[in-house]
DNA sequence: CACCGTAGTCGAACACGTTCAAAAAGCTCT
DNA sequence: AGAGCTTTTTGAACGTGTTCGACTACGGTG
């Protein structure tokens, strides 16, 4: 995709996804024009697409960019919680208060990552990489935690964790409540839930469903891009 | 929207759709032009627009299209089966196998419509009389069966379900596996287990869970476009 | 120093979705 | 039949994302 291989080249990759940044955040995705993108990164319309071959690669350099802030947001809650539900809980506000001043962007991004066919789909092969830290993050969240799990579902928690997050994040992003407020309060009641709801799985009546639906993630997950 | 007032008009449109319908499924979506759709239906590209505001409501049309052959396909289903189970199994792999002509263009259909700026999207206001005829049949699913639930739950379980089809539906979508079966299984596992938890959510260490769940549901639901 | 290849830059052009004002056709009265 | 209205149809625009071939700048090599 885009490999400067100058230092000049470099400032100027930085120059026109400041310029994306900026303009996506104040006018939000669609508004904003590759020509405008170019011109206030004092650059051609040509050299815009040098650097990112589509409007799309702008996202992506985005979700990059949030994943990493992201990360940062989530280590003092990782150090300071113990319990499963704060734990799950804290990284999750900690995503949706990094990616708050993107929120109108936000919809763009979804519907294009979400895209079977696009590179950036979660799913693909092509962005496994990102999947496996992600997946990490929430194997973290799960291992730091005084809960008392069994091996296997400690084993697949992580995955259905992470498909959580991406049905929480695509509420806050239909979220139009004051603050986002609606979606804390799904957060603090789904995390809540979530976390009761695994610990009961060890109940006899529960057991063989617990079985039952590990059996399947695990044969979905088995037939992924990748583990 | 497009509603045509004379039966001249009425044609146009249908001729449009159906030009549509046939490009979309043998090109797909994005490499279909307005342009090419108004030449095959033998109107020029502004009549195109007299009838469907923009492109993406031509995928509104599909949508109905495509919901009245599920109806049909669910009907003698929901006629037969009475356990909660088989008839949510039913509906489901109607769906599926309804949609399966268009199985390589549901990509690019879902990322449109997935988009919270479009008007297609299934939360939206626009799409609000699709929504709740959906989760009507979903209802009918709900009611027709023979199972025991309180009224609380019987209330919310059909919106409940519908979230749950597009969940299947996004699987399915992304679904590579010879003849589908990948789907299939977990239609058939998730069906199983949802039937099997609302059942046990009658049990005292689950009530209180229960509820709070019931509480949140209704507190969205309560904020949405519409009832 | 002269040469050359590569990274970087440019802007004109293309195809697309969409808009619009005006023409054409159809309908309903008198 | 004609007048006045609505519905339908048209084709030429416009702005957008994207492509492309040509140009420039620079760093290493003989």
């Amino acid at each position: 995709m885009a490999a400067p291989a100058t230092s000049k080249g470099e400032a100027t990759r930085a120059a026109i996804f400041g310029a994306a940044l900026e303009l996506f955040r104040t006018h939000g995705y669609e508004a904003t024009t590759m020509r405008a993108i170019a011109e206030r990164a004092g650059v051609s319309l040509g050299s815009s697409y040098h650097y990112f071959p589509s409007k799309e690669h702008l996202i992506l350099a985005l979700y990059h960019h949030l994943h990493v802030l992201h990360r940062e947001a989530c280590a003092p809650v990782l150090a300071r919680e113990r319990s499963l539900a704060a734990r799950l809980r804290g990284v999750l506000r900690a995503i949706v208060m990094t990616c708050e001043p993107f929120h109108e962007v936000s919809g763009s991004l979804f519907s294009t990552v979400a895209d079977p066919r696009s590179p950036l789909n979660p799913f693909g092969a092509e962005s496994a990489a990102m999947r496996r830290e992600v997946i990490g993050l929430y194997a973290e969240v799960v291992r730091g935690s005084d809960a008392k799990l069994p091996a296997e579902v400690a084993a697949e928690l992580p995955r259905l964790l992470w498909l959580y997050q991406m049905g929480v994040l695509y509420f806050w992003i239909m979220d139009a409540s004051p603050g986002r407020l609606q979606t804390l309060e799904l957060i603090d009641e789904t995390a809540d839930l979530i976390v009761r709801l695994v610990g009961l799985a060890n109940l006899p009546l529960l057991r063989q469903s617990r079985r039952r639906a590990l059996a399947l993630v695990r044969a979905i997950a088995g037939n992924a891009p990748d583990n």
